[in-house]
Parts: C-alpha cells; structure tokens; sequence
DNA sequence: CCGTATCCAATAAGATACTG
DNA sequence: CAGTATCTTATTGGATACGG
C-alpha cells in the first residue's frame, strides 16, 4: 500500500539559469508567442485572438492570456469610449519580444517543409513584411502604402530599405491595397499577378513594392 | 457502440502560414531550443546532452533528437578515429537559429523571475557572453581569452566590441579562466570576486573582461 | 557507455456545452 | 462577446528493463 507516493515531477519547469530557458518559460508554451506576434501592432479582443489563431480553444487562450498577464508580457486595457470594450495589449517588454520572433519566423521560412497555402493573420503577413523585405533591392525607394485587410487597416512607411509599419487608419498614401490576408500574400510571395487584388493609387510604386520580398532560398535536405 | 469515433485531434499542427508558427513545428516542443542550443559551438555526444539538460529523460531526448534530425536541423556524425564515437551536430541551417535563439535569451533575461542562481550548462554561458557584451564598454579593448570550463576548453577572441566564441584547445591566449560555469557565472554577473575562479595571465585584461557584461535592467511590475 | 522499448502517472491541450 | 466547466485525448516525464 503506498500511502505518500510523492510527487516528484514539480511543474515542468526547466532546472536552467540560462536566458534562453527562461524565455521558454516565459512565452515558451504552446501559442504563447504567436499571441504576443498577434499583440505587435496593438491591443486585440478576446474574440478577434481566438478567430485569428485557427485552432485554439477558449480554455487555452484564456489559460494563456492569464499566465502572460501574470508574468508581465501583456497586460489587459480597456479601449476609450465610446468602444470601451476590453482588450489585451502587450507591455512594452512584450513587444520587446516581437522583433526577436519575427526572426524565427524569418529562420523557419528557410524550411523546406513550410508551407505557405494555409490560413494567415492579418499581422502575421504585416510582420512578414517587416521581417522579409530586402534593403538592397528597396535602394532608395520611398513611398506611404496603405493596407485594408478586412476589418484592420494598417500604413507601412517605406524609406532607406526598412519598413516601418503600424495599425491605423489609411491616410496621404501614395497606393492603397485591399485584399484579404492569403491573397496578398499571394502576389508578395506566391507570384500572383497583382491584378488579383485591389490597387488604388500609384500602381507603378506598387509594381515595385510587391518584388522587395523575396523568398528566401529553401535549405537542401542533405 | 462508438464503433468509428473519428481521431480529429490530429498532431498539434498549427494551421498557420506564418513563418513563426513554422518555427515553432520546427523547434517549438519542450527541449528542442535548448538542445540546438547545446549544439551551438560544435557537436555533442547524447550523454553529454542528457547531462547539460537538467531533467530532460532518455527517451524525450531520442525522441526530440530524431525530429530534430527529420527537419534537417541537427545530423547524426561520427567523430574521426581514434574517438570514433557518434555526435549529433548542428546542421548549417540549424546552426543559424542559434544567434536568434541567444536573443531570445537576452529579452528574457529582463524579467524579474529570472533566477540566474540555477545550475548552468558550460553552452549556456559561453552564449551569454556573445549576446550580453556591452560593446560600448568593451571599446577598442583585444584580447584572446580562454576558458576552461570543466572537461571542455572554450577559446574568445574580443575585437571591436564583439566576442567571437570557439570550442576547442586553449591556445596562445592573453589570459585563461578556469571555473566551473556556475562560478564564471558568479563573477560575469553575481558580482562575485574575480578570486573565486582560476584567473591565469594578464589579470588586468580579466579584470576588464569581467566588467564588460551588465545586466540588463529589469522590468518593473507595471 | 549509448541508446531503445515499454509501461505508468501527471499534465497539457482540444472539443463541446454552457453561463453572465 | 468573453469567458467557464467538463470531459476526452495527447504529450510528457520517470522508472526500468533490455540490446549493441
């Protein structure tokens, strides 16, 4: 009979000083990071994160949202009125983080196992954006771009080969796209004519915005 | 009678195009970071492996080793003769998720739960030292700096501000630091004496070196 | 020493229904 | 919409036995 069969196995914590093992304490749990990614551009709803990130369950995006709460990487807010609905937000450590796993995400499209046809975010494609775009081939190449991806908006400022983009309204763009998420991605990475999605404004500068993204070349299985 | 209950939990895929939730199928489960991270400076030996990975179990390590191997991040080697024991190595793509991984380590080091006071891998440390070198305070500071950490030897060499790491035979160094990685650890970041460790050549030069890691200031509780 | 195979207990994740 | 509650399935880790 064993009366005390003691639990040995704490919380799965990693016995490790190590930064890198901390981290995956941090936002190393299944979706974690792909949360913080969907916080990059600004606060989101509860249902907005969950239709976003195909796939989670209520329970687990709750779980999750609640644990990086606690550890200082996203924090709850509410959205002035008249919205006033409540939204998550990352603190400005959280998003400290995005740069450094957009770069993962920049590694793992090296993968020949990646497979670029299924479902993306709005921010995801944004921050691929951001992640992918070649300096070299940008030159000096400047220019205001407007973005309407469905419900979201966002305006990327092109200047010195970087782009620096944030969620907003459209504004004084020179060209404006419109199109959902997959078929954007269509024309910046899958070779789509971009007569496939919407274009207003300065189609030249457009032309040549769509062909500074190029897809890194695919490790060879050795 | 469930004769057919369909199995629609298929692999805990995420079913996103973005390159991060690639990264993560690729190097996302428990373990697999840490492990290109062990891989980082040269190949390993699977004892060696289950050593520096506190906690991790025989057969999670084979397991997570074989996928790693699938994806074509790690490989299986053979040591050239006399040794002639099996190594599992980084591949050169693999290779190129450890200077992201390392920055992820440098983010979490900021949070006010990180206890540097747990045991450390000789790896571990000798990453630390390549991200968190404030260039600023290394200046135009050279040197050629060894390390030896218990069974293995680690050689760096400083010039303009960045620490460029090899394994490997202490050779032709300025100075030579022994300890055991907790110790270095001590004295880099604990702010312990630089006479608590094995300090042989130039000492002025390891009085500087040792001052050139600050730690990164931590976030406060909003 | 270097693993692999098997079994068990604990935990995490997923599906679904449900409540304020 | 924003979550909880509950139940089921999958993954993990620990122990141990076994083969090269």
């Amino acid at each position: 009979m064993q009366l005390e069969k003691v639990t040995k196995q704490q919380k799965r914590i990693y016995d490790d000083a190590c930064g890198l093992a901390h981290a995956l304490e941090l936002i190393g749990e299944r979706w974690s990071m792909l949360i913080v990614r969907e916080l990059a551009y600004g606060p989101r709803r509860f249902s907005e994160l969950k239709a976003d990130l195909t796939g989670i369950s209520a329970n687990v995006l709750t779980q999750r949202l609640s644990d990086l709460e606690q550890r200082g990487i996203i924090r709850k807010a509410k959205l002035p009125p008249p919205a006033s609905v409540q939204v998550y937000e990352a603190t400005d450590w959280g998003l400290e983080a995005a740069p450094v796993i957009a770069r993962l995400g920049r590694w793992a499209a090296r993968s020949p196992l990646h497979d670029p046809t299924l479902p993306i975010s709005h921010v995801a494609i944004m921050m691929s954006l951001e992640t992918m775009i070649d300096p070299t081939r940008a030159g000096d190449l400047k220019g205001r771009l407007g973005f309407r991806l469905g419900e979201t908006s966002y305006v990327a400022v092109l200047r010195n080969g970087v782009l620096d983009i944030q969620r907003g309204e459209i504004a004084d763009c020179d060209v404006v796209f419109t199109a959902v998420p997959a078929a954007l991605a269509g024309v910046i990475y899958g070779g789509a004519p971009l007569e496939t999605i919407g274009v207003e404004g300065d189609i030249a500068l457009a032309r040549r915005f769509v062909t500074l993204f190029p897809l890194p070349e695919k490790v060879s299985r050795d």
